[in-house]
RNA sequence: GGGCGCGUAGCUCAGCGGGAGAGCACUACGUUGACAUCGUAGGGGUCGCUGGUUCAAUCCCAGCCGCGCCCACCA
């Protein structure tokens, strides 16, 4: 016998120990069943679950799940992924604490701290994951720096460079003053801040009274200062084209240069040239030949190519210090409140800096354009379509992808330098200096580019490096490319873009097939969840609280085809906790019932017009769940399932049968306890994916078989249509007129039984002629009247009603309000009459009739039929409760 | 500035050319032996606004209003 209620805290972990026992959840190279693959998205290793992960690992176990019951080869690949600045940054952390930085370490033992630091708590999230019953095949767990990956780190390096596709370059570069390392355009948050335009009066050379006036928010790169620029129509400044202005602060000499950048509509229409630390002075500079005076050092300090005034000072502290001098001189113009955008670094939390070094780049572009047919002809498709359009775009403005960081934890760039600064780019050291010897004709010493590479870099390797790639591994064969990438739409250009084209370039095929982008999880106003906001919600509680299920089902009943943002409610998920029990006690109710599975039973053979009801309904919702999960349609998926067994199965089904278990023949009991077992094991299997765990004891309570793991069972496919079109007609008809026939009740003082019967009796002649035409069910039905409304063992409240073989009970209120019931039946038939009224219009006008297609207006005439019918019957109802 | 998307019941959202839907919340009644984590019923919507296409528009098209997100830029 089942407790009251399921709890889950009590089996989640024993059930999810068995599956991993039993290797449910390893994927088999040797298998012959067609593979299914779903590459996880390596998770942070510093990371420990949050909401979001557990709708998107939600998500995707649910996939592998259901693809591993159609019976593939499901592989879910799972990993971590080294995250270098974030991970060097907790490192770092650690040594501050004990008053320690890691140049004090020096690298090899700073990053055997990391290393320590990863054995120790890198477990985190793929411990965590568990709790979610996430059934990826964890002996395949992989780590972006694992020997193998990282070997494919260096071959894709060196390959690319081979190709020309990557290189080093000198140019303006996301300097993060604070991590001392170059950041790629994605990881720059651009944050609103209140800040000042300042206007300065720049003195024209040899003409001691004009000025030309240039507007800036950054006052201390007026230092560094190479140019002004205006533009070429704006005959404020035409004439002093050519001209020179004397830097004030500086005293250099710089020139006046026409160029189309400069906006006459902005501030004065002349702008100041700092080429070495703005991004579009850069290209005016280049444009014009001017001078790049670099005036920072890697803190954003002031260097030596400033007056010695400067040097040293903070960028913010040199603000100030060029204001006060400015205005002393008198050649502030004036000055305005400003808001503004200012570049951000997404991890250290500093405003960047632009700043010219030499990096590494990829030729981004080049790599962009098969990944971008690929996308066009349809061989990688997204989910929801509409997320082709953003990748397009960013693709087709693809930038050079800046891949050097100066840090120390990542892949160390595979790069050395001769004496003279030759690049030697090899897989190692031995080939690099092999390579050396050769060029140079003798051993030199070298030495190794001390930069990493971009973490990004191994993630967009790792649809195939996890596979075993560049060895042709028969798991590359088998599982590359992937079925479906699943991922939050904020990635798509670090990861599913970088993948696309690394995929593409060295496998010669697309990654993956689907990327089904989903929503992003937000509290209950649609807020973003965040610490400052307090509004976080941790799944690990929401599973203590919940159960792992309930969370689970409310994560995809939330997940809608438009890709939405997800906004969870607690009340949402013990809705579905309430959906969990509901099932649990259906199960209760059926094994309490003698309801088991027997393997003889053949649903097809079914002889009670309700057992053959159930079971067409259940082949009809797991047809609708085949449909639901090809089109990801996750909301649908849960829906069909909460309407069968909640709607369906408990509601009528279970209803209907009551009688016949308690008092029909011995055959029709038999039947009934196997169908209802039958069906109760069918729907663990549909059930399955979605909520693992409760299904899964109950599979393990219902005894269906004991050596059967459900995780492993199959999914339900029914190869008869076991849907009888008449008794699917006859039932739904019943439910349907039980539902209406309870809601237009009797007098009040009549025996609720009578109560039923006397409306029977009273209020459908047209029913009855209808309900005789419908064979025997209805026909039972329509003599209900001659149910003795004193019949013994009919509980108190309730009327009995008898569908095919079964008698049920069907609760009726005592206590009616006249006036109340009056006033509803006058609402519903002012209704019925408008909507009559509106058809009638409709089966006048010429041009319907001419014009509709045939099936529509017959349509139109049975639902006129049907209207009429319902507001007769009405009519008579109302009739009835109107005093004499 | 460019792009994407969203405005449907009090809330969260499906539907997307011919009957306005679900869950939650609300109200009333009930509680029978699976289930109070329950049952039955009910109230509640000119489907953002304005035009157009159509025999027919919540659905398609255009414009407007409001909201969100992404990218670029704001000297």
């Amino acid at each position: 016998m089942l407790e009251k209620t399921f709890r889950p805290a009590e089996v989640e972990a024993k059930h999810y120990a068995r599956w991993e026992g039993a290797k449910a959840f390893a994927a088999d190279p040797k298998s012959k069943a067609p593979p299914y693959t779903i590459m996880m998205p390596p998770a942070n290793v510093t990371g420990s679950l949050h909401i979001g992960h557990a709708l998107t690992f939600s998500i995707q176990d649910i996939l592998i799940r259901y693809y591993r019951m159609k019976g593939r080869d499901a592989l879910w690949q799972p990993g971590t992924d080294h995250a270098g600045i974030a991970t060097q940054m907790v490192v770092e952390r650690q040594l501050a604490e004990e008053g320690l930085h890691r140049r004090d370490l020096g690298r090899d033992a700073f990053l055997n701290k990391v290393w320590d630091w990863k054995a120790q708590s890198g477990g985190t999230i793929m411990r965590q994951l568990r709790r979610l019953g996430t059934s990826a095949d964890w002996a395949r767990e992989r780590f972006t720096m694992d020997d193998g990956l990282s070997l494919a780190v260096r071959k894709v390096f060196v390959d690319l460079y081979k190709q020309g596709l990557i290189y080093r370059d000198k140019r303006l570069v996301n300097w993060d003053p604070k991590l001392h390392t170059a950041i790629s355009d994605l990881e720059v948050q651009q944050v609103e801040t209140k800040g000042k335009l300042w206007h300065f009066k720049y003195p024209i050379e040899g003409k001691t009274d004009r000025f030309i006036v240039v507007a800036t928010t950054r006052p201390e790169t007026m230092l560094g200062d190479s140019g002004v620029a205006v533009h070429p129509d704006d005959d404020r400044y035409k004439d002093l084209v050519g001209k020179h202005v004397i830097l004030p602060l500086v005293g250099r000499r710089i020139p006046i240069v026409a160029d189309d950048y400069a906006d006459p509509e902005t501030g004065s229409g002349a702008v100041k040239m700092t080429p070495a630390h703005d991004f579009n002075d850069f290209e005016v500079g280049r444009r014009h030949d001017l001078e790049l005076i670099n005036i920072f050092d890697r803190d954003a300090r002031l260097n030596d190519q400033v007056p010695e005034k400067y040097r040293g000072l903070d960028r913010y502290a040199a603000r100030e210090q060029v204001v006060a001098d400015l205005e002393a001189k008198g050649l502030i113009d004036r000055v305005e409140r400003h808001l503004h955008k200012v570049p951000h670094g997404d991890r250290g939390g500093v405003a960047i800096e632009p700043w010219l070094t030499d990096q590494w780049y990829v030729d981004a572009a080049t790599l962009a354009k098969p990944a971008i047919e690929a996308v066009e002809q349809g061989q990688t498709r997204f989910v929801p379509r509409q997320w082709e359009n953003t990748y397009f775009e960013w693709m087709r403005n693809i930038q050079p992808w800046c891949i050097s960081r100066q840090i120390w934890w990542g892949h160390q760039i595979p790069a050395w330098y001769g004496p003279d600064g030759t690049v030697f780019v090899e897989m190692g050291e031995q080939e690099a200096e092999a390579a050396a010897r050769k060029h140079y004709g003798k051993a030199v010493a070298l030495e190794r580019d001390a930069d990493v590479l971009d973490t990004w870099f191994s993630s967009a390797l790792w649809p195939f490096s996890t596979l075993g790639w560049p060895e042709e591994t028969p798991e590359l064969a088998r599982y590359y490319p992937g079925d479906v990438l699943v991922t939050g739409f904020d990635i798509i250009f670090f990861w599913v873009a970088r993948m696309m084209m690394m995929g593409i370039h060295f496998m010669g095929e697309v990654p993956f097939r689907d990327v089904y982008i989903h929503g992003l999880v937000r509290d209950q106003h649609g807020q973003k969840m965040s610490k400052s906001k307090g509004n976080i919600v941790d799944p690990l509680e929401l599973i203590d609280s919940y159960g792992c299920d309930a969370v689970r089902f409310t994560l995809a009943a939330l997940t809608t085809p438009a890709g939405r943002d997800v906004k969870l409610a607690e009340s949402t998920i013990e809705g579905y906790r309430n959906f969990g029990t509901k099932l649990w006690n259906a199960a209760r109710y059926a094994l309490m019932n003698g309801a088991a599975i027997d393997p003889k039973f053949d649903p097809a053979k079914c002889r009670q017009p309700v057992n053959r009801w159930i079971v067409g309904k259940l082949a009809e919702t797991a047809r609708g769940l085949d449909e639901a999960f090809a089109a990801y349609r996750f909301n649908d998926v849960a829906a069909l399932l909460y309407h069968f067994t909640w709607h369906q199965f408990c509601d009528w089904y279970i209803e209907f049968t009551k009688p016949i278990l308690s008092r029909g023949d011995e055959a029709a009991i038999a039947e009934t306890r196997a169908a209802t077992g039958w069906v109760l094991g069918e729907l663990l299997r549909l059930l399955h994916p979605m909520m693992p765990f409760i299904t899964e004891e109950l599979w393990e309570q219902v005894g269906a078989s004991r050596n059967e793991l459900l995780i492993a069972a199959d999914w339900p496919s029914f190869a008869a249509d076991l849907t009888d079109p008449e008794v699917e007609a006859e039932i739904d008809w019943t439910i349907r007129l039980i539902s209406e026939v309870r809601a237009v009740r009797a007098e009040v003082n009549v025996p609720a039984a009578a109560k039923l019967a006397l409306l029977m009796k009273g209020a459908d002649i047209k029913t009855r002629t209808r309900l005789a035409a419908q064979g025997e069910i209805v026909e039972r039905l329509a003599r209900l009247d001659r149910i003795d409304p004193d019949a013994k063992d009919v509980p108190k409240g309730a009327v009995q009603i008898v569908i095919g073989e079964a008698t049920a009970y069907l609760p009726l209120a005592d206590a009616i309000d006249l006036d109340q019931e009056r006033a509803r039946l006058g609402r519903e038939t002012f209704k019925l009459d408008g909507e009559i009224g509106k058809i009638d219009k409709k089966l006048a006008n010429q041009q319907f009739l001419a014009k509709a297609p045939p099936e529509v207006v017959e349509e139109q005439k049975e639902r006129r039929a049907e209207l009429v019918e319902k507001r007769d019957r009405v009519a008579v109802a109302l009739e009835r409760l109107s005093p004499a």
